[in-house]
DNA sequence: CGTCGCATTGATATCGCTCAAATCCGGTGG
DNA sequence: CCACCGGATTTGAGCGATATCAATGCGACG
């Protein structure tokens, strides 16, 4: 199940708004009026601390939600904006509450949905506590390939997004795939577009 | 809105298990029955990588969800056990989703409960992005002072857990708060049981 | 009083970051 | 078709932060 079952649903009771790069979602202090679900590009959540430094709550991705926490929120207490040009699904909150309340079968998928966003999210966030960059990938890899069939990757992000997921900088991760390579752990092909991981292909959802 | 509300939904439809620490919650390939609340304790779920490398998925602490991904999927494809004795509470899925299905109040209820969980993962994993011991010291820091109007900060796991949280050695953890505390951004009292961040207090949810 | 777990401190090794530069590649315009 | 440009990838060298290993302190508790 992605998201685009979530886009179709409310098609006709939201509206898709195109981001520039810098364009703010929402404000510091707005009363959070949607649920966003980025269609593409990427949106990203920060406050300040006192000593004015940024700190990222919240990065998402294309077929992510974003701001979710402004459901259970009166204000937002972090500003919304894109890092990338972006198109994104606004739905409103009204709408959302209505339907889940009234819908039992909507309300049943919803739950579904945001449970394998926590999913996704708990998989990164045990992916970072690995502090060697080779068992980052590995893992990421063994992720990633879920229900693939021992399939290959595809990768579809340039090579600096991906260490940034990861935690690492590109040359950290290039040197790690090259490593990896050749303890052959791993085949690139494709000029490195493609990764196959030797000798996996399990499925990884809890 | 915490997982005790959750809890007293279904006092009386779902049990309370009590496990010692190596106690498996569910195997490799079970059918999902339960979405587990750890009430108490510590819970892991995790696989195995082709090389037998054990792959942490999820770790679920007092009152988080764990193994909710079972919801969604037919088998689970990683084991569950406890780190810790733990109690859990087993909510069966058929009769959560009954009530997810029928009873829209709850739906919406449970739907905000999840939403927050998300939020928690997203901030732990943007909190491990951050590279320098410190920003992940004081990021945390900024999250759990969430709403506590710039109350202290009481530590209530041992300094080698909060360390594992955040991806550190409990040793680096220490020269951290010790560094942070010279630098005057942060006050520890009770012997570092609390800790007070100077000049600090804003909100952290999204 | 002894010991057990956890906090604290020190010394060293290692890994990933940083800065710098070369190379490759796709795209563009002549 | 070819020369050129810009961005991403690739490679190199050195440094710094954190992990690691080792040892000590210290409070709780039997």
């Amino acid at each position: 199940m992605n998201a685009d079952w979530l886009q179709q649903v409310f098609e006709k009771e939201s509206q898709e708004s195109a981001y520039r790069t810098g364009d703010f979602i929402f404000r510091l202090g707005d009363a959070p009026r949607y649920l966003y679900l980025v269609v593409s590009g990427e949106a990203r959540a920060q406050r300040y601390s006192p000593d004015g430094a940024e700190i990222v709550m919240q990065r998402a991705r294309t077929g992510e939600l974003f701001a979710e926490a402004g459901m259970v929120a009166p204000r937002y207490s972090c500003e919304g904006y894109c890092t990338q040009p972006a198109r994104i699904l606004l739905i409103p909150f009204d709408k959302l509450r209505a339907r889940i309340q009234s819908d039992g079968e909507f309300a049943l998928r919803f739950s579904q949905f945001l449970t394998l966003s926590l999913r996704r999210q708990c998989a990164r966030y045990e992916r970072l506590r690995l502090k060697r960059a080779s068992d980052r990938v590995l893992h990421y890899l063994n992720c990633e390939l879920t229900g693939l069939a021992g399939a290959d990757l595809e990768l579809d992000i340039p090579l600096a997004d991906w260490a940034d997921d990861l935690g690492l900088e590109p040359e950290t991760l290039y040197r790690t795939l090259a490593a990896l390579e050749k303890q052959k752990l791993i085949r690139r092909e494709a000029r490195g577009r493609r990764i196959h991981l030797v000798g996996a292909g399990q499925a990884c959802g809890t």
